[in-house]
RNA sequence: GGGCGCGUAGCUCAGUUGGUUAGAGCGCUACGUUGACAUCGUAGAGGUCACAGGUUCGAAUCCUGUCGCGCCCA
């Protein structure tokens, strides 16, 4: 055995090993039946479908971390654990994704054809799609692979028309001309949480639209009631001025209003104003929705390209005409001048066409958010189109009480305000793509005008009896199949075992970037088709990022790819590093140019469990290890104090990760093992393992060493569960104990049986606190590693005597200890007073410097006086000693007792050294 | 414009309902071949908790304002 364990963790020689036996052994599968039947308890968690774009980057590996630590923890504790893997075909992503790589090879999706096109995609996921899967693995994730889905498979897409037919059906899924975000480069409508508000620096231009002789009187009329949009121009036309910061779309305005309360304008409603550069003549008309505030309180109206200008343009009536092409250059619609132009040439040809007619009235910086593609970052263009919508507000009732209810809780808590701001807010959703990679909208045109819509393919009308039918061309936006994620992956609609054993799941874990997009609508869809949300836990993780506090992402090329980090340093090393840093709802930075920086404190971490365990296993050899409850009369002070630590660990653990606080959990249970097993209790304990220590301490040691580790690695498993697993599995276990099948399936520690031995703690802090001082002193005058020094105790608690009596072979060996002696020593050299009031004496003779001893004993001195002071400001204030709760005052008065104490034995050191050297 | 969040050690960040000698990892300094581990050990340096007020017996923690930064929604 001894052989095989290299004195330094290699990751690849056991991770992949590990694996694939969690595999064989059917670990990660569940069964509907172990709940239909054996009444097991679920817990479930569907993971967030990864596109297929590209391969998982490490905010995945954050995402996936965190599930897996979640399915292993409830596995451990006896769920019936399942975490449902899958993938998500991310129409417009993908469909960008293979666009490009054609464009590089001079081929545009026309050229192929939708079918030819659709095929090539499908070759593009067939390499990515395994590669997430096996990425997965690799990073450790207890994935239920037997149920693995994808979007498009034949399953969820009927879920997909069900759900489509099912909301139309009721009147939730209709089609109507709206202005939509439209995206001039991917061209298709996106919904409104695609299109990304970005500040941006632009203009805000003042237009000037000169009226017509007619409208004179009013015009004047209105400037004198101080309409400041209103004026003369050189040659005495009177004008109005707009304000916009896309000069473009005045060739489409149809109208200019103002708000029907704003009196100085009262005098113009109805008349006509002339449209510069078109020839035509657009009337002015009043909505409340003018702010007369913002600019000349005058607005300018393009219905078919702004929506609350197409809003208005309904209530009052104004004709919509659409002026851009789909790529957004100006169309038809436009004087010929302009023509074809991009919407970006054409704002400046407008400008400098209305300059030269005196037109614009002035040019400000103005700073406002603008719409871009969350897919290609294009300026998105507001554009009228007919397009399929959901109507959300019926959907959105109950997921919003939802939430005010608290039947669904959001970790970090504050997102529950942003969820239901958004519920209660909410907006028809645009469901409709033009993109041929999704699925297909299951609606059909029929040449006499009849629109289909069916779960089946219809093969003639059922109103003409006509077989020419048309299928829409459209695909549904991707989170319209993604919404279904929590049931359809069981197969829903279809009444399977699945569904019944699975829905509703638990936790949902996810960055909260798709709060609205995804968790949102899958609250929805689960109240609209079951009557209860999909899952009651939302954990909102942050995001990981670069040390400047950039998003990784690949066109920064400031990624780190997750198997780049398992090959080098192990998935353990990874997944600790991760969760460690992943404090609620804060990011995580990660230096991509330091990768085994980044990385360190994970890797290092792994290494030393591998290496304590390494140690205990080579130490314990192969004798039998003989159960605890056996050895109980024979267990020493550190046996009781680490056994007693093991339970607070596991209660730590045990409730960190039940309030999500998974980044506690790992730093706690790291202070244990690295700080607490490994720096006391293994390097106290080595003396008792050598073949001349006392036999019955000998066993006790082992048998205590046995259930510490074992514990241990159950505690960490779910966060590094292949270096735990291996050492698990070659513990030594004790004869008659039943010894659980695998680590993976070995109970949770949660405390409760546990041994809590607040003497042995007590006991064992303050031999702690006296090694740690000897060393101090050890180093504070130089002492070599090597030499062996003498102490001497006196005076304090006797419980520190009676320890350090019954300890003394370890405290020689932990801080290098020649001999123990009880009573004041004699001759010169170092003092302390523990906090207990024992003294310390270390004779020092030759290596001392008197001086340097007076000044270290005065430094101290003062910074206990310095304590005692603010104790005793404290106590001395009646109001503390009156208000404060009687522990805390309590508390106090032991602190200052004890400094005082302290302080006034170093103080008769320090006069006998005066005194002595003088 | 509205909402949310953040400014704590050189860096990245913890700090649960106000009471700790304000912590961790990395980095830094010194010493160390103590037969598990140098991916290590021991000890140490390093912080007026952004700033200014306020509430309180007591504030990194609660309130207000200022400055700086980020995100979300109009």
């Amino acid at each position: 055995m001894s052989e095989e364990l290299a004195p330094r963790l290699d990751p690849q020689a056991i991770e992949p090993a590990r694996y694939a036996k969690w595999q064989e052994g059917g670990y990660f599968h569940v069964a509907a039946s172990r709940v239909l039947e054996d009444g097991a308890d679920p817990y479930v968690i569907v993971i967030p479908p990864p596109n297929v774009t590209a391969v998982l980057h490490m905010g995945h590996g954050l995402n996936d971390t965190i599930q897996d630590v979640l399915i292993r923890w409830r596995r451990m504790q006896g769920r019936a654990s399942l975490w449902v893997p899958g993938t998500d075909h991310a129409g417009i992503a993908t469909q960008n994704v293979v666009e490009r790589k054609l464009a590089a090879e001079g081929c545009h999706r026309d050229d192929l054809g939708r079918e030819r096109f659709v095929k090539a995609v499908w070759d593009h996921v067939e390499l990515t799609g395994p590669a997430i899967l096996d990425q997965l693995k690799a990073i450790g994730a207890s994935c239920d692979w037997d149920r693995t889905r994808f979007t498009l498979d034949d399953e969820l897409s009927r879920a997909v028309r069900e759900v489509f037919v099912h909301l139309y059906e009721k009147g939730l899924v209709y089609r109507g001309e709206y202005i939509i975000n439209w995206c001039p480069r991917c061209l298709t409508a996106l919904s409104n949480e695609e299109a990304e508000l970005e500040d941006t620096q632009g203009s805000l231009w003042h237009l000037r639209y000169p009226l017509p002789e007619a409208a004179s009187g009013a015009a004047r009329a209105a400037r004198d009631a101080r309409a400041e949009g209103v004026g003369q121009l050189d040659d005495g036309r009177w004008y109005l001025t707009v304000s916009t910061t896309r000069p473009e779309t005045m060739l489409g305005d149809t109208g200019v209003a103002v708000n029907p309360k704003d009196e100085r304008y009262t005098s113009l409603l109805g008349a006509e104003v002339e449209l510069p550069l078109t020839g035509r003549t657009i009337p002015i008309v009043a909505d409340a929705y003018v702010d007369p505030e913002f600019g000349s309180g005058m607005v300018k109206l393009t219905p078919a390209h702004d929506v609350n200008d197409f809003e208005i343009a309904q209530r009052t009536d104004l004709e919509v005409l659409n002026v851009m092409t789909p790529e957004a250059s100006m169309n038809e619609n436009v004087p010929e001048a302009f023509q074809g132009m991009d919407r970006l040439d054409a704002r400046k040809a407008v400008v400098a066409a209305l300059t030269e007619q005196g037109l614009v009235a002035g040019e400000d910086d103005y700073t406002h958010s603008v719409p871009h593609c969350y897919r290609c970052a294009t300026v998105v263009e507001p554009r009228l189109s007919l397009q399929w919508f959901v109507k959300m507000k019926p959907l959105a009732e109950p997921a919003l009480r939802a939430s005010q209810d608290g039947t669904i809780t959001f970790t970090p808590g504050h997102w529950q305000r942003v969820y239901e701001h958004w519920m209660e807010n909410i907006r028809d959703w645009c469901i409709s793509r033009q993109l041929w990679w999704g699925h297909r909208i299951p609606v059909w045109y029929c040449t006499c005008g009849e629109q289909i819509v069916s779960r089946e393919d219809p093969t003639e009308c059922p109103k003409c009896g006509s077989g020419e039918l048309e299928q829409d061309p459209d695909v549904l936006d991707t989170w319209f199949s993604s919404q279904l994620w929590p049931f359809s992956v069981f197969g829903w609609p279809e009444e399977t075992p699945d569904v019944k054993a699975f829905y509703p799941g638990h936790a949902m874990v996810t960055a909260p970037e798709i709060l609205f997009f995804w968790v949102a609508r899958m609250i929805m869809m689960g109240y609209e088709f079951f009557g209860e949300p999909p899952f009651t836990e939302v954990y909102l993780h942050g995001t990981v990022r670069d040390m400047k506090g950039r998003k990784m992402s690949k066109s920064l090329g400031n990624g780190i790819d997750p198997l780049e980090v398992v090959n080098a340093f192990g998935a353990d090393a990874m997944r600790y590093t991760l969760v460690s840093q992943a404090a609620m709802g804060t990011d995580i930075s990660l230096d991509h140019e330091d990768v085994e920086g980044a990385f360190a404190n994970g890797r290092n971490f792994a290494n030393k469990i591998w290496n304590a365990g390494r140690f205990v296993l080579l130490s314990l050899g192969d004798a039998p290890v003989r159960p605890l409850a056996e050895v109980e009369s024979d267990l020493a002070l550190e046996d009781r104090w680490i056994l007693s630590r093991v339970r607070s660990a596991a209660e730590n653990a045990t409730r960190g990760l039940e309030r999500y606080r998974l980044h506690d959990v790992a730093e706690s249970l790291y202070h244990f093992f690295w700080g607490e097993v490994c720096d006391w209790y293994l390097e106290l304990v080595k003396a008792r393992l050598t073949e001349n220590a006392d036999a019955a301490s000998r066993e006790a040691a082992r048998s205590t060493l046995v259930t510490v580790l074992d514990h241990s690695y159950r505690l960490l498993h779910p966060i590094v569960p292949f270096v735990t697993a291996e050492l698990w599995s070659r513990l030594p276990w004790p004869e008659g104990d039943e010894r659980p099948e695998d680590l993976i399936v070995a109970p949770w520690p949660d405390g409760s049986d546990g041994r809590r031995d607040e003497q042995a703690e007590q006991d064992f802090e303050a031999l702690k606190e006296l090694v740690v001082e000897v060393r101090r002193l050890r180093k504070e005058y130089g002492v070599p590693e090597a030499e062996r020094i003498q102490i001497h105790l006196t005076g304090g608690d006797s419980g520190l005597l009676g320890t350090v009596r019954s300890q003394s072979a370890a405290l020689e060996r932990l801080a290098r200890i020649g001999g123990i002696h009880e009573g004041e020593g004699s001759g010169i050299g170092a003092h302390a007073v523990l906090s207990g009031g024992t003294e310390l004496f270390v004779p020092l003779e030759g290596v001392i410097d008197l001086d340097r001893e007076r000044s270290r004993l005065r430094g101290e001195i003062e910074r206990l006086q310095g304590l005692s002071a603010g104790t005793s400001k404290k106590l001395d204030n009646e109001n503390f000693v009156s208000r404060a709760p009687d522990e805390v005052v309590q508390k106090e008065r032991d602190k200052l007792a004890q400094y005082d104490e302290q302080a006034s034995k170093l103080q008769e050191k320090l006069a006998e050294l005066e005194g002595g050297a003088s």
